[in-house]
DNA sequence: TCCGTTCTTGACCATCTGATCAAGAATGAA
DNA sequence: TTCATTCTTGATCAGATGGTCAAGAACGGA
């Protein structure tokens, strides 16, 4: 006999544990070989399940990849929605490129997801970028730039800016092998105040 | 009756217009799919070979790969190579970063196949990265070392310096999709004149 | 304890994909 | 023209991989 009450949604302590366990092995696996490099065997045995245990929770491939691109979404944005546009301009920028290179320096595995996503094409969150995330920084566009025409920071386009603030903490993640080949392991707060002093030093306002 | 001569190792005519479809076509696919999303079958279709011609040329699929990577290489660190330490420190880096970006926007394919190899461990040029790359950045940090020593520019650990460089200017390649979500695709002249602006403000010497 | 629901799994399947091979076609030096 | 070498391809194969299924085990509210 059918329930009266419509699906409960309502979720086990079995299925939140078994989803956070395929998420974080999920996580793991796809920042290190893509979407297509990985393989749905990879995810069970690194997440202590059997495959078709795994595919009870996740039906699909994508359905794992588009639940951990969504749980990473929002902390990664986080720092830039927090952008502050009544405190002391250089304090703010400081801030959140201090903020960004700390989430750099503690998930990398979401940064490389991240980019291995767009890298190729970002088929799976192409609505996300042209949406939400283009209204965000569009915002923040506008702060960046009343602050420039107050004269309380040097005048540059806003979008480079935030572009370089990306590029350049994100680098230290997901090319993280290559600095490491080059120059070993680098020291977080040695990294602070040098991509600090390069990215900033040129935003003080001229007088 | 075998030849007396060794292996001679002179290609035909039909073999260089092959291969050189073959690399090019793979550059296009390889840059866009990664490693592992790409197919033999695409390349081949790329380039207007069937899959058994083309396996003619190349053995494996790896081997294509390889041989993309080691043509693409030395275009993409020429720029690097050729900082003179005699020339102005400031116009040297301004040179530098506009090369590396003109590169970024002429062969974005170029610099998202590094990306990709990099982004999942670099495992087939760990030791391109480790010998020669490690070689070349260590004889521009000692240029840039002294040029902060002689008081010509501000001081700010090199590597970072260069990896900033690398960050900013590849940005708008491997992540050219979210740009140009983001705000548009971006016109090069006034990118030239914000990077150039936000990475080299900052190393004018203080007087 | 009972029993409907949730969870787990071994076996299995269809498809994709890298790679092989034998045989025929084109090429070009003598 | 001759013929050894180079080039091309349809057919085919083996292994990897995403996904299914039926049947049994564990769970938990009444």
């Amino acid at each position: 006999m059918p329930k009266v009450q419509a699906a409960p949604a309502r979720k086990t302590r079995i299925q939140n544990r078994n989803e956070q366990l395929i998420l974080d092995a999920a996580l793991e696996v796809f920042s290190s070989f893509g979407y297509r490099g990985t393989t749905v065997d990879q995810i069970a045995a690194r997440s202590g399940l059997s495959k078709p245990n795994l595919l009870y929770y996740f039906r699909r491939k994508e359905d794992i990849y588009l639940a951990v691109l969504e749980r990473t979404l929002e902390a990664w944005l986080a720092p830039l929605s927090a952008l502050d546009p009544g405190a002391d301009p250089i304090a703010e920028l400081t801030r959140y490129i201090s903020a960004k290179l700390d989430m750099t320096f503690d998930r990398p595995e979401a940064s490389r997801l991240f980019a291995n996503e767009i890298l190729h094409g970002a088929p799976h969150i192409g609505k996300f970028l042209r949406g939400p995330l283009k209204a965000l920084v569009e915002s923040k566009v506008a702060v960046i730039r009343r602050w420039m025409a107050e004269g309380r920071i040097a005048a540059v386009e806003p979008v480079h800016l935030i572009y370089s603030i990306w590029a350049v903490t994100q680098h230290y993640a997901d090319f993280g092998v290559q600095i490491e080949a080059v120059s070993g392991k680098p020291d977080r707060e040695s990294t602070r105040r040098a991509v600090l002093h390069i990215l900033l030093a040129g935003m003080r306002p001229v007088r």
